[in-house]
DNA sequence: GTCTATAGTGCGATAGAC
DNA sequence: GTCTATCGCACTATAGAC
């Protein structure tokens, strides 16, 4: 099932302190984007110097990557699991559950890194970023490539993203937040909900 | 209809130089977000130097305001329409289209800039902003503030404009793409459509 | 693994000639 | 209105002590 060649999802075990500085520069990227970001907002976060930074990272490049790859193993997940079901339907509501779940989850973070400008230039030719959106476009619209059902797709995955960013529901809890994305979800698809 | 206090649309006629230096930014704003783009850049893009870019603006940050208030007001000019509608079903669906029209037309900038967290930051405390969003709430939900029907506002919202962006649709006609939208938004509605 | 110190670069912004 | 030239600063990144 997850037999693809080449590709190894989480092979780059990173230390405690990697995953530390991975997790603050998140929360920074998102507030800030990831040109507004600089090493001494992350060193500062941290609380340690620049010099501490980089003995964990390279260069900067690399922890925005880290960052962006973090969120896509999730998304990744969540799209392995749909393709484990055994029946296109049942694989489409895994899906929806799940991404409205990590949407949710990670309402801050998710959709502020994965549209923004730098990581999207990094993502252009990025391999697994590529396959995972092209196993996502699979699942939700099959082999139906006409207009209505991409649009219908597009729509469907922004609503979803960009619903739980939105500042209309800044205030709701996540539980009630979950459950109305899911249901108007459902309900875009014509799936029973 | 329009008399909101204190309130002065485009009370600030920019000269063509500074209307060339909108255009160019916004351009480099979706492209590279707003923090991403030096006043180098937009010079050159300009085919001037910054000292001339400098002529036109004190500022970067007044650059950055002039190019969202220009959307904004793209914006602003779609509610201004929807609420001089006789009834509140004529409106909402003069203001879906408009925003529909707005989003394609514009597809590679609008979204960008003004959720661009350089932006965002900018329009915490900018009144027309908070004025236009607070009218386009109203258009949509009404009185009604639970959360389904604000989810389902933020959903669409973010469809809308986020659909447009998507990399699943980049190569549709602008056509296509806005008679795809407006069915798929009517529908989700319960419009008529 | 963290520090101080610093190199080198590009940034926003300004001065003043034309 | 555009130019050259420059200031002061923050940035990414590195060197070397502890």
């Amino acid at each position: 099932m997850k037999a693809v060649l080449g590709r190894e999802p989480m092979s780059t075990p990173y230390s405690a302190a990697q995953r530390r500085t991975i997790a603050v520069a998140l929360e920074l990227f998102s507030q800030h984007g990831v040109a507004g970001t600089s090493l001494q907002m992350i060193a500062d976060a941290l609380r340690v110097t620049k010099a501490a930074v980089y003995h964990q990272f390279n260069t900067k490049d690399e922890i925005v990557l880290a960052a962006a790859e973090f969120e896509l193993a999730q998304l990744e997940s969540v799209v392995d699991a749909a393709e484990a079901q055994p029946s296109a339907k049942l694989a489409r509501n895994v899906l929806i559950e799940g991404i409205v779940d990590l949407t949710v989850a990670r309402r801050r973070t998710v959709n502020a890194i994965l549209s923004d400008p730098v990581v999207v230039g990094f993502f252009a030719d990025h391999e697994t970023w590529r396959d995972v959106m092209h196993r996502l476009r699979r699942l939700l619209i099959g082999d139906d490539a006409g207009p209505e059902a991409r649009v219908r797709t597009a729509m469907l995955v922004a609503a979803i993203s960009g619903a739980a960013t939105h500042p209309f529901v800044a205030d709701l809890d996540d539980d009630v937040l979950r459950i109305e994305l899911l249901r108007l979800a459902r309900r875009f698809l014509g799936l029973p909900g």
